[in-house]
DNA sequence: TGTACATCAGTGAACGCGCGTTCACTGATGTAC
DNA sequence: TGTACATCAGTGAACGCGCGTTCACTGATGTAC
């Protein structure tokens, strides 16, 4: 192992089973084992397990808000005055995302694990880690977002916003697991680019359906008919 | 602690602490700890950890799906031979989610962060588990899904389902943390119920939406431009 | 009614194990004079 | 060009700790004769 390799091995170790375990049920002991690397070379280079999953996380999330940053702030020029496109917007988001996995398209895969893993588990100190680094990138998409939908209310579009994370997190999160079902219950098997397809409609469709409360209520009176 | 009751106050104690910290990041001593019983109390009621973990799973799961099961077949035999309708079956499961809680609304949001953390998280005995229970019930309910959707092929319905089980699951995964997020950004206090009614139309839409995958391509061009 | 035995619900202390982290050490490379 | 020292990239072994689990034991309650 020369050099400067040590670090990379252990972060791409890292990534796989971190993704394919969750953090607590990885321990460094097999992340050097898989890396091929002693045991003491995490704590030399990264200081501690927390400090390699942060470094995990930005190894994706640094060069993906790089990108989107420059992508963003092209659209938004061409835009002017005119109002945002939804579909466009997310077109964009994905589009940044799978070409900073390029060269390895199952990384797109893990890394949304990742998030989603970070988002739902325990583990504090991951979203405070992702809110001091990228929560200004955030923001900004946040903003744009919310030009293309200027009809609906401040409260109506947080809720979607976060409805729509939910799909798309967690459709990642198990896209392994997924896949390998459809293939078994639909008889097809799907690329992450084909899931990607299917996934944006869906999301742009409950963005911008209207709201309609009374017929969600419609459910709510069967129970006393039991 | 007269007689019976430490296996409900160990089941209630780790039904939160699991919801809170995931399963692999909380330990026998805090449950029992939080239980006020003795740490040997679990394996004596349970015995071991896992069956612990599913015990939790079917204190709530076993009620709803009964009560589900006799909605649904009352719903079925009310349709006859018309199609079923989507928002109305949403309802029907949301409602009996709300009533199974009823006593205690707090436990639904606990029991949508364990589905959520049992979809994501490794552990793969608690998915093993859950197949093998509830497996018929979700089947049945996948039935009366399609029938309530005929014109879209199985391919999409499968990834549209599972899509809108992410927007779900992943909401209730976080509605705590996403609440007091709303009532900073939005400045509104939002209940669980109103949490639902926004949630519904958004699925339904999503489901729902036609498929237009030239759009969905829409922004894959960008890329190629900076 | 009294005695003997069995079952049940729990308890306190210890077990061995795997964990993240630390530390003294090594050997290669770079730098100063 | 040669020597002394400093830095760097690791390494092997041990540290203490918290974990799930086990086990011999206790005391209360139930049952048989």
């Amino acid at each position: 192992m020369p050099q400067k390799d040590t670090s990379k091995a252990i972060l791409e170790a890292a990534e796989q089973l971190f993704s394919e375990r969750g953090f607590a049920e990885t321990s460094l002991r097999t992340i050097t084992a898989r890396a091929g690397v002693n045991l003491a070379a995490v704590n030399y280079h990264f200081g501690s397990k927390k400090s390699l999953i942060h470094a995990v996380f930005a190894g994706f999330l640094t060069p993906f808000t790089a990108r989107l940053r420059s992508e963003l702030s092209l659209y938004e020029e061409s835009l002017a005055d005119e109002p945002a496109e939804l579909r466009y917007l997310l077109g964009i988001v994905f589009n940044t995302a799978l070409l900073t996995c390029a060269d390895q398209p199952e990384r797109l895969n893990r890394f949304m694990r990742l998030l989603g893993l970070a988002y739902t588990q325990g583990q504090g100190h991951i979203k405070r880690y992702l809110n001091r680094e990228y929560g200004e990138d955030f923001a900004s998409f946040s903003d744009l977002l919310r030009r293309s939908m200027p009809e609906l209310s401040a409260e109506e579009l947080y809720w979607r916003f976060h409805f729509m994370l939910g799909a798309v997190m967690f459709t990642f999160s198990g896209v392994d697991t997924l896949k390998a079902m459809a293939e078994h219950d639909v008889g097809r098997l799907a690329q992450t680019s084909d899931v990607i397809d299917l996934l944006l409609p869906f999301v742009a469709g409950g963005m911008q359906v209207p709201a309609q409360l009374p017929v969600a209520f419609a459910g709510r009176e069967v129970s006393g008919a039991s």
